[in-house]
DNA sequence: CGCCTTTGACCCGCGC
DNA sequence: GCGCGGGTCAAAGGCG
């Protein structure tokens, strides 16, 4: 399957003011957008600035919305990619029934169901996704559902020159091993949670066969402590928490779709800013998703605290920088 | 000195 | 049973 197709994901938004001119944002009212912002939990800047910086408000207010926009236009794409590919995935497996597995099924069962060149499959896969587990791995390992920890998958792009498998996502990582893996000429580095062996989370690194400049951090279990960055964050600071932060509780609950968003490396100066939103609609249903569910995916974006946290510290970032 | 990374050795599941 | 390959261990060294 052509990976490509998941890439063109990225978001082109132009966060840059500068440049927000040739958008279409006069359709929201102000006060929606407004309304919008505060059930995003965002304060942009304290109201007591000077009359000038009203009018930057304004405009800014209007971009988010034209992004907001564009962001829900984006997400119903992408959920109609999903499903066409998905489509076309059940048709090849069904025609094609052995052939499919041919690499990954050498693989140990609880790395199987997550090791998959295709991202559409990657971004879909995380653990709670029961219903995506096949029939067969089911029946055969029942309490494999139960031992086995949530995992889900992070992807950040970074620089290609970058060699580090260094994916900052808030929490301290301890790494513990590093092995070249058959499919995937980059190593892949281990790591463990530092808080180890209180939590047990556990993260894999390494770089996306198709695109070098792209990570995927693959995380299993879940944290039982607060993050870090967070703590220092929230400590009177107004340092901003690690853009692209996406801690693995990310993975929200089975009616909703998965996000994995991607601030990574955003530079100011650079068009670097893509954001790579993976949804997962509910893996078991072929048919197209409505636009119904769609609004409710975006709701369920903007109700996910993680998302929440991400977004502010990008929009601070951005407002920071643009001031 | 303590924590971290590096890296070769070892373990273990799976397929043949 | 054996080999392969992914995952983990642990000794050694680096670094602040």
């Amino acid at each position: 399957m052509d990976c490509s197709s998941w890439i063109n994901t990225s978001l082109d938004l132009n966060i840059n003011p500068h440049h927000h001119h040739h958008r279409v944002h006069e359709e929201v009212p102000k006060k929606q957008v407004e309304s919008n912002l505060f059930s995003l939990g965002l304060s942009m800047v304290p109201l007591k600035e000077e009359e000038s910086n009203t009018g930057f408000l304004e405009e800014e207010l209007k971009r988010v919305t034209a992004e907001n926009k564009k962001l829900a236009e984006m997400l119903s794409v992408v959920c109609e990619n999903y499903n066409t590919l998905r489509n076309h995935l059940m048709e090849y497996m069904r025609k094609n029934p052995e052939k499919e597995l041919s690499p990954s099924s050498k693989k140990r069962k609880s790395e199987s169901s997550n090791n998959n060149c295709d991202p559409m499959a990657l971004a879909s896969n995380n653990g709670n996704s029961e219903s995506s587990s096949t029939d067969e791995e089911s029946c055969k390992k029942p309490r494999e559902e139960a031992i086995k920890a949530k995992t889900s998958r992070v992807y950040v792009r970074t620089e290609a020159s970058d060699t580090s498998l260094i994916v900052k996502d808030g929490y301290q990582w301890r790494k513990y091993g590093q092995k070249v893996t058959r499919d995937n000429p980059s190593p892949r580095a281990y790591f463990k949670c530092s808080f180890a062996p209180s939590c047990p989370v556990k993260k894999k690194v390494q770089r996306s066969v198709e695109d070098q400049s792209v990570l995927v951090a693959t995380y299993e279990g879940e944290h039982n402590h607060p993050l870090p960055s967070q703590m220092e964050a929230t400590s009177g600071s107004n340092r901003c928490m690690t853009i692209g932060s996406v801690p693995c509780s990310a993975s929200v609950s089975s009616s909703a779709p998965t996000v994995t968003l991607d601030l990574t490396k955003s530079k100011p100066n650079n068009n670097n800013n893509e954001s790579k939103i993976a949804t997962k609609p509910k893996a078991n249903s072929p048919e197209q998703v409505p636009n119904v569910l769609v609004e409710q995916m975006a709701s369920s974006l903007t109700k996910d605290p993680n998302f929440r946290a991400a977004l502010v510290a990008a929009l601070s970032g951005r407002l920071m920088h643009n001031n």
